[in-house]
DNA sequence: CTTAGGTAGTTTCCTAGGAAACTCAAGGGG
DNA sequence: CCCCTTGAGTTTCCTAGGAAACTACCTAAG
């Protein structure tokens, strides 16, 4: 750049700028998607990681997830109300609670993940594969390199 | 994938989950920079597009945002308590308003410049500058192929 | 047995932004 | 000339999440 009396970079000078441009719209039109099964994308990651490990501590969630412990225990509170999860206090210590799934909320996990591959397909899907792979190994570089650690939710 | 029983996709399968991972972390990593000057990421973005075109029309912003104009309304009146810029009505029509930084914010935006240089360095300053151009070229394929538009602030 | 400390979860208060109703003000049709 | 529509901006109400105070409860020290 070098301009005389201007050391004020572009804004879409920065790599991070253009990460965020397209991250942005990719998780707009996902929460979209998912909007029409009446679902956000944090409760879509809590149902998609319950599919995983059922049965598992808010904390724990609240960790892995990045998002405060009371964040998670509102969270809770709402999927508990549209039945697609149940919170069952442990009977030895009854500080803990363990979230698992409910039937309905298992049943939708499948179809919430359609919408998710068609979502990055929808972005992605032009993409020569090797271009995809590099791209995906370089941003794992970072993570790795960085130490970063919660999934992305917000 | 096609495990049997299972048409469920792992999160980390989507480009777009890598994505929003990295730029999650960027973005909060510019937050807390910011956070040091007393700035949002929001209030920084409205800061550096009116250090390019001075005296624009709130909805215009908006526009660019893509935010509402309410949002904005209430920016402006953060940034204006800020002393960082002024809102002035159109004598002519007043229905408009234009924005346009007091020389407090106008200083300001070199200093916050740096920060935004700085972040995006911490993060991908290691790169190889080819991996790099790839990276933004493709984002910017992307950008240009699916028509998106407003620049990111949240 | 009692009490202090630490831990899991909840609740309260606050902030930022979206949706939509509302307020002005300009300009056009009758 | 008087509505009446349209558009810019504001305001109100609502939601989601963070910070921090608070509650409940287990455990270890005395």
């Amino acid at each position: 750049m070098e301009l005389v009396g201007s050391n004020i970079s572009a804004l879409d000078a920065h790599l991070g700028y253009w990460l965020r441009f397209v991250s942005n719209h990719v998780s707009h039109a996902f929460a979209a998607k998912l909007a029409g099964r009446g679902v956000t994308v944090a409760e879509w990651v809590v149902l998609r990681d319950l599919h995983g490990h059922d049965g598992v501590a808010p904390s724990l969630l609240a960790d892995r997830l990045g998002m405060t412990r009371g964040a998670i225990s509102k969270l809770a509170d709402r999927l508990a109300a549209k039945g697609l999860l149940t919170q069952t206090a442990d009977p030895g210590d009854r500080r803990y609670r363990t979230l698992a799934l409910t039937p309905e909320g298992r049943a939708l996990v499948p179809d919430l993940s359609a919408l998710a591959d068609r979502n990055d397909a929808d972005f992605f899907g032009h993409l020569d594969p090797a271009e995809r792979t590099r791209i995906e190994e370089t941003l794992k570089g970072i993570v790795r390199r960085m130490g970063l650690r919660s999934i992305p939710v917000d």
